[in-house]
DNA sequence: TGTCATGTGTACTACATAGTACACGATTTC
DNA sequence: GAAATCGTGTACTATGTAGTACACATGACA
């Protein structure tokens, strides 16, 4: 599934119980030109840009984190937690690369209990 | 330390012992202007593409995620792992921000070793 | 049946990215 | 002291990014 493809979907189905989902109102509140969003969501032009994608985000009540990687992008604030210590981290992400899901997540939920 | 200061002081200290590391003949090793590569090292112009910077970190003997790190950028494969199952990996991170060193260090030793 | 909102086509733009091409004066080397 | 090598200044370019502006045809609806 492409990011216009989901976006499209996403939109639709918010449009069927509410009027104001339309690529025209969409447009508006999230602040681009309603041609833009059709195009985006058509895969005629490359996904907006990073900031724009959080605004798409929050007016679809869909994660940022989803849509960004969906576009291929990836959000700034892990940007910048991967490059304060690129080794460790990158050591840490190849690691877990071909780590299944719940592997993944119990390493996280022992970090946040403080079992290290 | 920038991006462009740091090549220049490996660079210069490669060039001390070993008179091909100047900058003209490093740029034409990893195939760019020597004007580029001297405005790089000066911080003149925004540090090159992912790809220039790989062939740069082989050229000087060095680490390829901390220079393009340096550059602000995260190498593409890390990047892959990370869209791949972006929910997943950016809570893991983000618990992981202010981890200490050894933490993220001994979570991946674990990973490798199998002890999950 | 006229108006209103809808989605979309076309044309254009400003700025960033990632460099090249070539000339110049200074320094080194033979 | 001529030739080669050094680093760098200036000018230019192609492609990508992230959109805007406006017109148009279509369908809903009152």
């Amino acid at each position: 599934m492409t990011f216009g493809k989901f976006v499209r979907s996403v939109r639709d189905k918010r449009f069927k119980e509410d009027r104001s989902f339309s690529v025209r109102q969409v447009a508006q509140r999230i602040g681009v030109e309603p041609s833009y969003l059709s195009k985006i969501e058509r895969d005629q032009v490359a996904p907006p840009s990073e900031a724009t994608i959080r605004r798409l985000a929050g007016e679809l009540g869909e994660d940022a984190d989803l849509l960004l990687a969906m576009a291929g992008k990836i959000s700034s604030d892990l940007r910048n937690i991967i490059t304060q210590r690129p080794q460790l981290f990158a050591e840490l992400l190849r690691q877990l690369k071909d780590a299944p899901d719940h592997t993944i997540q119990s390493v996280a939920r022992e970090i946040r209990d403080g079992d290290w």
